[in-house]
DNA sequence: TGTACATCAGTGAACGCGCGTTCACTGATGTAC
DNA sequence: TGTACATCAGTGAACGCGCGTTCACTGATGTAC
């Protein structure tokens, strides 16, 4: 791979070396020098594409929020709509994106949105909200579960967000060496979801007679 | 008050600073020289008292989770043992502490244990961790709760600090602005706990006796 | 096709800054006599 | 009770460092003719 004079792709080359190194410092902070180290260019160079160091955060971590929903998306179309494992699947996508980029997982969720630019972050992190809870309130209409579906998949996600957060932080690790957090998120989901009262709807007549 | 060369509760007093700092930037690090100027001391004081930086943010976790913990003994105790209400105490309490000071929050939860060293906050950590969990234990020991005490306890757990950070990080504000979390965790905690078949037991049947 | 030139993505050196930490010191305190 | 002295919690100046950002520049690229 030959290094000319210009780069090319230096402003996504920038964007993945600042999500490696968050990866890799695992929560203390990474520097943008580092970042230009990795890249192979100069301390200067990135602004040419960016104002400063915080609008490549905020492209991480809007990036993050794309990867995760892509991920969901096509780990969820491998089921018909109204499959419980399609629930399933979006918790395994989260609790593994968690477990695999634990320090961009917390930058992502815990980036202040800025009121003032437009904020590709938080864009990104709205559409991820959406697609998630979506799929719950989706499977709700589906099988004619009883109660208010937007609440039900709000708390779904809270819950698979603290077993996450719990387990990157290593805070399940301080109680119990051996919790399985696979294991209480599905049981969570069978209490707050799958196990809910249904009513006769026709859509739900559908997909009990698939 | 009269500031005299000898400080006196010097060590205390830059563990105070440190959080006041740390509540007061929200997540952004804070650095030693303001808790020193926050003291009112020369930026070589803390040096008496701490090996370094870590150890002064350890003991802010430590003390943060000795906090959390007595404020969760304190809003319990005003109910019998077996009271629902004691439950919802803990979880108010957990909550609420969150919403009070965030990045000290964030901070305890996500500081990495050191095992090296005798951790003061890990220790402190596990115990807020066993009273919590203990309570929620104690409750289903009591009313005869059908199902492992302990993996009940630990889901409770999960979905009141997830909600705790959603609530904190603006995640819950991105998908809309009025997310009712107290409403969220009351009826996560019915789901999976008050709502749970019982089994008749000496205990549960003393408990319903009264 | 070949040349002149405008563009602009890079360079590399420098900046001011605040950081954590160290050092030799100073002076208030408490104790021994 | 008064004095001498050891202790040690503070001082204040300095350190080396890496940071984010700026600056005048350079040289590769693509376009007009």
């Amino acid at each position: 791979m030959k290094r000319s004079y210009h780069h090319g792709e230096l402003r996504q080359a920038l964007i993945d070396a600042a999500r490696q190194l968050i990866s890799e410092r695992n929560g203390n902070d990474f520097s943008l020098s580092d970042a230009c180290r990795l890249a192979g260019v100069s301390t200067a160079a990135p602004y040419r594409h960016f104002a400063d160091k915080n609008e490549i955060v905020t492209e991480v971590v809007a990036q993050g929020f794309a990867d995760m929903s892509s991920r969901a998306r096509k780990e969820t179309e491998a089921f018909p709509p109204g499959a419980p494992e399609r629930i399933q699947a979006v918790g395994s996508v989260y609790l593994n994106f968690a477990i695999g980029e634990p320090a961009l997982f917390r930058m992502m969720f815990s980036h202040p949105c800025d009121p003032a630019q437009d904020d590709v972050a938080a864009t990104a992190g709205k559409a991820c909200f959406a697609y998630v809870l979506g799929e719950v309130v989706s499977y709700c209409t589906i099988h004619g579960i009883v109660g208010d579906a937007r609440m039900i998949a709000v708390q779904l996600w809270t819950m698979v967000h603290g077993a996450a957060s719990l387990t990157i932080d290593g805070d399940y690790a301080k109680v119990s060496p051996d919790i399985d957090v696979a294991a209480i998120i599905a049981l969570g989901a069978e209490r707050l979801l799958f196990q809910l009262p249904r009513q006769e709807t026709p859509a739900a007549a559908r997909a009990a007679a698939v």
